[in-house]
DNA sequence: CATAAAAAAGGACATTTGTCTCGGCGAGAA
DNA sequence: TTCTCGCCGAGACAAATGTCCTTTTTTATG
């Protein structure tokens, strides 16, 4: 949910401190700005160091859709990169957020050049497949509540707590439907519903579920 | 929504010609056979020469979820190979279909070996991540109707005729539910609701509906 | 052609979800 | 302190969706 490649971040900073040449920049953005709009042409990708952002579509009916959460050696940009298209999501910071900038030619360089730096990017590839492909059928298939719950774990895992519109706009639900949700959660936490209730007597999802009231 | 790579089916087969050593060999399946079992270890991967098959997620809770319909030239099993993973798709044959198989070494290899082979590779990846992230997100943001006329509209664009219980899955709703839709949805089309009334009018779709009663 | 069996369609009801709206609560200003 | 503004949660209602079960249609067989 969110997700993070050392390995990218890891060969980026090397390949930065032996090419100071290529006129790769390290760059600051502020909690909520805008490193990407949807539809904007760019020419550069951005590997984040540092810092939590996500990436969503706006749909033309005013609602948003979270893709993902990016965190450490994430990248962005590297879709238009490869296929030269218009942006096709947003990506916004959510906290503070250092990032790489790479011009899309070094990128499209490294390419060509370096078969670690393939093998990285075709794995990443592949897990975001994997992720976008199982996230969607999970959605679809079963009900808001246990995404939710689901949702829950995985912040707790994570050590990151998000906020209820970005959670409502990671399940593709309304935020009164969030709350609906949440709530019988809760109760059921309560009762006796054993699947449930073990579930939501971890200690880290107690605190999460505690700072949602 | 059918996916077709004829960059990938070009280049295989001028591959299998200069190797005829490598066995990759090429199999034909039935309609409704399933090449590829979800949780299964696989040690090929397939490109299919012709026909179409569907790839899809059986959860758990009994449903089934189609991610795509997969045409001439796409690679099915490669993600298990590049991460060494076991199967997280059923792949079934909708029409007949002809595939060459290819033992996941020589996968590998290629990519090693020829710089072409992954430019081709990369591109279908990110097809594949860009059509699953904007589907979810249209998915869960609009009405099943709508989506429904979408998907209408690219059957028709694609000359192809989905059974009701593959389109259902493939929208992640009931066939109850797609019955009714399909209901209004033709209702629409004769009253004057002008936006779904020319859609609907184009000759095409109207085949399909007609298909469809 | 008639009849039985199987498959598909649709009605009824319960549940879920979205929209609109109102009321409570807290932060900041007078 | 008190007032106002804006945000957030939840009630009420309408629309959408799933499940279950009956009805209709199709298919197969004698």
């Amino acid at each position: 949910m969110l997700r993070t490649n050392l390995d990218f971040l890891s060969f980026i900073e090397r390949f930065c401190r032996e090419n100071e040449s290529e006129n790769i920049s390290l760059k600051s953005f502020r909690p909520g700005y805008r490193l990407i709009e949807q539809g904007d042409k760019i020419s550069n990708i951005y590997i984040i160091k540092e810092g939590i952002s996500k990436c969503f579509i706006s749909e033309e009916n005013g609602k948003d859709f979270i893709i993902e959460f990016l965190g450490k050696g994430e990248v962005v940009g590297e879709l238009e990169a490869l296929k030269k298209i218009d942006c096709l999501c947003n990506v916004a910071a959510i906290s503070e957020v250092t990032a790489y900038v790479i011009p899309d030619h070094v990128f499209l360089s490294l390419i060509q050049k370096s078969g670690e730096f393939t093998t990285i990017l075709l794995q990443e590839l592949s897990t975001r497949i994997i992720q976008t492909s199982t996230r969607a059928s999970f959605q679809q298939l079963y009900t808001v509540e246990y995404a939710l719950l689901k949702l829950l774990q995985l912040q707790a895992n994570e050590s990151i707590s998000l906020s209820k519109d970005d959670m409502a706009a990671y399940l593709g639900i309304s935020v009164r439907s969030f709350n609906r949700s949440l709530k019988q959660l809760i109760e059921k936490g309560n009762q006796d519903t054993p699947e449930f209730k073990n579930m939501l007597q971890t200690a880290n999802i107690k605190k999460l579920v505690d700072r949602l009231k």
